[in-house]
DNA sequence: TCGGTCAACCGGCGAA
DNA sequence: TTCGCCGGTTGACCGA
């Protein structure tokens, strides 16, 4: 476990932990471990430069000349090569492949472990790096379809406001035999814009000469209904209600579809009682 | 001088 | 108990 520990606290540094030399193999001096210098790397331009790895003779030799042991150094840029292309094989590191990359290296296996778990330390921080660019990129483009969902929120509810107030107007004139209703809240998501585009295309035909039957009615407690004789007038879900019963605009019954009730959610009654019809006023349409 | 990078260490934890 | 890994930290090095 223990292998590779730095064994020499600096005698200038006032780290704790601060040893400076590594060690290899037998030390003549302490009997158990020998330093091993690692040199300046390929870097440097410090008056000291030497070799990667010095001998331990010579590491003595200058560090009893000296009285400076050695710092630590980076490794060169053959061993991080190789070092690398050990990591991308296979990111942990087994013991004999420890030992064989040491040997190969000239480094100790202790140094091999290091440098692979801080190898993988930068590996996880890339990738957090990575993941947080890709969680960045999502939200940014959920933001800009949320702001323009916004937008289009507003622009319709603008709309729904100025379509309420040309209810109100037809409301007023009082078109013969048919009560356009007011606006109430449920009319506020964009599929009841739609339902109420078609009531106001519907009012519009229906003012207009010659207006074929069609017709927006009110039903009780404010529910909007739309009596079509063309399903083809509603969204997808939606369906036309015969409410000539209800409210008392007839129409003949021809025993076409225009004589037929359609609810939501494929529920239809052909020839409905009055009563039926009422039944289902509350979910029918709006809902 | 300062900030970034990197080798190395420490303490904790889990597996064998 | 040993061993290896991980997160956090330290200190040397280096470029701006």
């Amino acid at each position: 476990m223990d292998s590779g520990r730095l064994i020499f606290d600096s005698a200038s540094s006032s780290s704790s932990r601060g040893p400076l030399l590594l060690w290899g193999g037998g030390n003549p001096v302490l009997g158990a471990v020998s330093p091993v210098v690692v040199g300046v790397a390929e870097k440097g331009g410090a008056s000291k430069r030497r070799p990667f790895f010095t001998s331990p003779d010579e590491v003595y030799e200058e560090y009893y000349e000296e009285q400076l042991p050695e710092k630590k150094r980076r490794l060169t840029s053959e061993q991080v090569h190789l070092l690398e292309r050990s990591f991308k094989e296979e990111n942990k590191l087994e013991p004999e492949r420890k030992s064989e990359l040491a040997q190969m290296l000239g480094l100790q296996p202790r140094q091999v472990a290091v440098w692979f778990q801080n190898r993988r330390a930068r590996w996880k921080n890339k990738q957090l790096e990575r993941d947080f660019d890709q969680l960045k990129s999502s939200y940014d483009a959920l933001l800009f379809d949320h702001d323009a969902l916004l937008k289009d929120n507003h622009r319709l509810r603008s709309q729904l406001s100025t379509l309420a107030e040309k209810l109100e107007e037809a409301n007023e004139q009082g078109a013969s035999g048919v009560t356009v209703l007011t606006v109430d809240d449920q009319a506020a998501s964009t599929a009841d814009l739609t339902v109420l585009n078609i009531q106001q295309k519907k009012v519009e035909d229906m003012l207009s000469p010659g207006s074929g039957g069609s017709a927006v009615v009110e039903a009780d407690g404010g529910h909007h209904l739309v009596e079509s004789s063309r399903e083809s007038y509603l969204p997808e879900n939606y369906h036309c209600v015969e409410l000539v019963d209800v409210v008392g605009i007839h129409s003949e019954d021809d025993m076409s579809d225009e004589g037929c009730s359609y609810y939501p959610d494929g529920m239809f009654t052909e020839h409905h009682q009055q009563e039926e019809v009422e039944a289902q006023l509350d979910w029918c349409i709006w809902n």
